[in-house]
DNA sequence: AACTAGGCT
DNA sequence: GTATAAGCCTAGTTG
């Protein structure tokens, strides 16, 4: 690829990002050639294609087990660092959503005759877990409030009421409010956004000023890790960090640094999915409920459920989702969770 | 086996 | 001065 492109189209490579071996192609990349040759288009195009092919089209068939006429995922459950579940042989955990094309994948997901899917998934639980364990009073009346939490930091962040806030604006915050909970820089968001640098160092530091919390929770974890060399969740879940353990600082501490800040919002949130699942488990056998739980995508379940029984289950997955608080401590903010129904994994429907 | 890319939350 | 957002799995290439 970096032979065609830059010896024999000799598209120029200023500015490109690098790999260990040359100029990246990642798509991020080859938009920056996008107006240089009319091949880059044509090339992003057809990287989507091959993935969902290779990787959807042409492999899930062949994993359909033919005693049972299904796919059957593995569920890997001590297989990552923050207490997650990962999913493989498929992984079911990743089936395209975000493309019309790829999309089309999950209408090969259909529920038996007689049952429709239903996913239930936590709303913002990351941002929820964030505003309980760094206890920042705005992010807590926001979803007190159960308010658009992009709008209301936006809206917070620039000083202005709600109804004003544009959607340039909302986008922005969207991207800071997830973008600190993995450890993101000025640098990364002003590259990922129309800013220079100098605006995305102000936009973060009026961010911080607004939600004291959030700035101290990222502070308060670094100084924790570096003087335990763990963090945890909620309830107990440790992860280790081996190059912080040392002591010195070093290439991987900045990266262990920002895996510190995060694992306990990501783990809290796998503890709350997995004590609901169990709770879940537990009354769907009490209320006789025809209904299974299928597939878990880290925030989401996914069920199939006796038709005539969709509404009453709904309301159980929910209620269940909802009140999820291993150890029975309460978050100081709520938990909430969305639920759609359909005969297929494409076209569901809200409820309520 | 390592690297690169890209799918998901 | 340098690098710069967390966690996964799979496919294709040999960067």
């Amino acid at each position: 690829m970096n032979v065609v492109l830059f010896d024999t189209l000799k598209l120029p490579v200023e500015g490109l990002n690098k790999t260990t071996h040359g100029y990246s192609t990642n798509t991020v990349t080859l938009e920056i050639l996008k107006n240089e040759h009319p091949i880059i288009d044509m090339i992003i195009n057809y990287r989507e294609l091959s993935k969902l092919k290779s990787t959807y089209v042409d492999a899930l068939p062949e994993l359909v087990n033919p005693a049972t006429g299904r796919v059957h995922t593995s569920y890997n459950q001590t297989g990552s660092a923050t207490g997650r579940f990962s999913s493989s042989n498929p992984n079911l955990q990743n089936i395209p959503i975000r493309t019309e094309l790829g999309r089309e994948v999950r209408r090969a997901f259909v529920a038996p005759d007689g049952y429709v899917f239903l996913a239930v998934d936590y709303s913002q639980i990351e941002l929820r877990v964030m505003a309980h364990i760094s206890q920042d009073a705005t992010l807590i009346d926001a979803f007190k409030r159960d308010l658009d939490i992009h709008q209301a930091t936006a809206a917070t962040v620039h000083g202005i009421d709600p109804a004003d806030v544009t959607y340039e604006q909302r986008s922005f915050a969207k991207r800071v409010n997830f973008g600190l909970m993995y450890g993101m820089g000025a640098f990364r968001l002003a590259r990922d956004s129309d800013l220079t640098l100098a605006e995305a160092e102000g936009f973060i530091k009026t961010y911080f000023e607004r939600m004291p919390g959030v700035e101290q929770y990222i502070k308060q974890t670094k100084a924790f890790v570096w003087e335990h060399g763990y963090t945890e969740t909620l309830y107990g879940r440790r992860r280790d960090y081996p190059a912080i353990k040392v002591g010195q600082k070093s290439r991987s501490t900045a990266s262990e640094e920002r895996a510190a800040i995060n694992m306990p919002i990501q783990g809290t949130a796998a503890d709350i999915l997995k004590q609901s699942m169990l709770n879940l488990y537990t009354r769907l056998n009490q209320e006789s409920f025809d209904a299974a739980m299928t597939l878990q995508v880290h925030d989401e379940l996914l069920l199939e459920v006796k038709e005539d029984q969709i509404h009453d289950v709904k309301a159980l997955v929910v209620e269940t989702m909802e009140s999820a608080l291993p150890d029975g401590k309460p978050l100081l903010v709520p938990l909430k969770a969305n639920a759609s129904y359909g005969k297929n994994w494409r076209d569901m429907e809200d409820m309520d």
